[in-house]
DNA sequence: CAAACCATTCGGTCCCGGTCGAAGTGTTCC
DNA sequence: GGAACACTTCGACCGGGACCGAATGGTTTG
């Protein structure tokens, strides 16, 4: 199924996480649109795709984090790499509300360290969100890493907090983050990452 | 490349990481020697499996954890389902000398709790382990599990002991370990772990 | 050495599936 | 309504690759 070089390149395109339409797929992966019809009703028939209609145009996405997980294993055996979109999403992106990926995972694990004061350093008011409605502290488990990371209401405020202080941007139509260099910095300082955790040094 | 039916049972009925002669993986496959020969050799040349030729037979095993990765991946997209063996080796297997698996990984975050007592309980002299030339502690990764667990000579000496109280036993050449019921109660009581985390209830 | 066995190479067949052109359906915009 | 656009269906073409039969080179056993 992900063997024909035409649907290989166009779930590649998806692995960011956006949704494109059936055109972009088919330029994506050099075919002409009936062919990438076709494909596409195949990849949804095989539950790895979804899509979506909207007006006459008819967006594709990937079905689950399995998908993911099976072309990112597929990528370590072979030669083809992923794309340094699919690459970057594993480091940082948002999970519905809150942060997610490997920066996710490490902050989470941080966190939880004890003597850590990074909550007091950022000024979170746990009294107030505890008031709210949601849970304040859930556990979410990440499809890269699986590993635990915050979800919840606390979740919430920490990812609300980071944009606010412009440390990750949002990209338009992705659940990508994308870490600016002052989050690199302020991170490692509340935190205590290592220097070698961020990609790229 | 695993797409081919013939290619993926060959490739499946090595994910218990034993290793297999040509022809039983042709008679896996359901196809005749001369058709799995062809396999076998794109499926090497693919950097999926590796050969060891021992008298006049050539036997194959998964190249790397990379490969069983990828095929576990792809069996939680596809109605197909992993074989009971495949499934079985991700509890519990032998890493060269030492634990690994869901296991191996539990027990090693289990004893890195403050408090624990299972060294003491198990009798492991720490002093005459750092005595040896090889290392004490040596953290390996996880393939399955993406977590660290414990290798190096303590490793080495833990697995020793479970065997020895028959907690877990070898199978036959394969990195396959059973758990034994005295072994559930022993690493229950020593580890502290939840019935629900042992496999079938 | 002969017989049995394992693996491989070669040649040939055959079918599955990717591909595109042309035509059809539905939507948006002027 | 008419033109432009996005997607789909149908039909046909064609190439790659899975498969087997027969034959070859090595290795073990008698």
């Amino acid at each position: 199924m992900l063997a024909d070089p035409s649907r290989a390149a166009m779930v590649l395109a998806l692995m960011d996480g956006r949704s494109r339409s059936a055109k972009k797929l088919a330029l994506d992966a050099g075919v002409t649109a009936q062919t990438a019809s076709a494909h596409l009703r195949k990849l949804v028939d095989a539950n790895m795709l979804v899509s979506q209609e909207r007006g006459r145009c008819k967006y594709f996405s990937l079905a689950g984090s399995e998908v993911a997980q099976a072309m990112e294993a597929l990528s370590e055996i072979g030669t083809h790499s992923l794309p340094p979109a699919a690459r970057e999403i594993r480091f940082a992106r948002c999970c519905y509300d809150h942060l997610a990926g490997r920066l996710g995972v490490a902050l989470t694990e941080r966190l939880l360290r004890p003597g850590n004061t990074a909550l007091r350093d950022l000024g979170i008011d746990l009294a107030a969100l505890e008031s709210a409605r949601r849970p304040l502290f859930r556990c979410c488990t990440d499809w890269t890493e699986r590993r635990p990371h915050v979800a919840g209401a606390l979740g919430a405020a920490l990812l609300a907090r980071y944009k606010d202080e412009r440390w990750v941007v949002a990209v338009e139509d992705s659940r990508k983050l994308v870490l600016t260099p002052a989050g690199k910095s302020a991170f490692s300082r509340l935190f205590n990452l290592d220097p070698a955790f961020f990609p790229q040094g």
